[in-house]
DNA sequence: CCAGACGTTGTT
DNA sequence: GTCTGG
DNA sequence: CCAGACGTTGTT
DNA sequence: GTCTGG
């Protein structure tokens, strides 16, 4: 699945996504924990912009956010046929910038996390959706999920799940406001190829979601 | 018809 | 055990 | 995802 | 909102 990524290569933001980013309020994260406010890529063509979203799904329907968990993923496998989902894939497809993200392999004496990036150290985009809750006075709450889809040889071994990658020429299709066949679902959500990334163990000091710094994605000893 | 759920993950 | 907060 | 809290009453 | 269960 994916519980946890890391943002750091800020500086590159605009250019890779082709965005506006706002001019403060950004910084290096190496450590994105859900409930907590991430960027976020939204709609298509001249109107693509970047928002500020929080991480983990409130429904519009929702009538006390407080009340119930909220998602931090959505299974790709079963978009489609989830109530939940349906109407957000249609209409509310979104990026999530990343430049990794860490997932928590079981081992004797407690989980080990792992960072996972791109070989090549590019930015990429998780696959997500989002949606906008209003609270009673009308103010707006947007929030969002990570799609989660099968893992691929690279991740297999640590985990059973996995984000939805996208390949960058899927990217503005994702984004477009019009529906997708679910073929072609299927095809942009398939796991990314595993030999475009690279997995390696690091500090257990990630676990703590208030630790922050370039320690966390330095690769752990022996 | 109305009432109540709607979701994922990991763990047991 | 289960919920909330980050 | 993991970490950390989880509660009430009365008294100061 | 929309689907399922009774």
């Amino acid at each position: 699945m994916c519980g946890r990524y890391s943002l750091v290569c800020i500086d590159d933001l605009g250019a890779r996504f082709r965005v506006r980013v706002p001019a403060v309020g950004l910084e290096p994260r190496f450590n994105i924990a859900p409930g907590t406010d991430v960027p976020v890529v939204v709609a298509g063509g001249a109107d693509r912009r970047m928002e500020l979203m929080r991480w983990g799904l409130i429904p519009s329907r929702a009538r006390d956010p407080s009340v119930g968990r909220r998602l931090i993923n959505a299974r790709a496998e079963t978009l489609a046929e989830k109530p939940s989902f349906r109407a957000l894939v249609r209409r509310r497809r979104c990026l999530i910038p990343a430049s990794g993200f860490y997932e928590w392999a079981p081992a004797a004496g407690g989980r080990i996390p792992y960072h996972i990036r791109r070989k090549d150290g590019r930015l990429f985009a998780f696959a997500g959706l989002y949606d906008e809750w209003r609270d009673p006075a009308g103010i707006p709450v947007a929030t969002c999920v990570i799609i989660t889809t099968t893992p691929n040889d690279l991740l297999r071994p640590i985990h059973d799940r996995m984000p939805a990658i996208l390949r960058e020429a899927d990217e503005e299709r994702w984004l477009a406001p019009e529906a997708l066949p679910a073929a072609v679902l299927g095809d942009v959500l398939a796991p990314c190829p595993a030999d475009e990334l690279e997995a390696y163990p690091v500090s257990t000091a990630v676990n703590n979601p208030e630790n922050e710094g370039e320690g966390l994605i330095r690769r752990a000893d022996g």
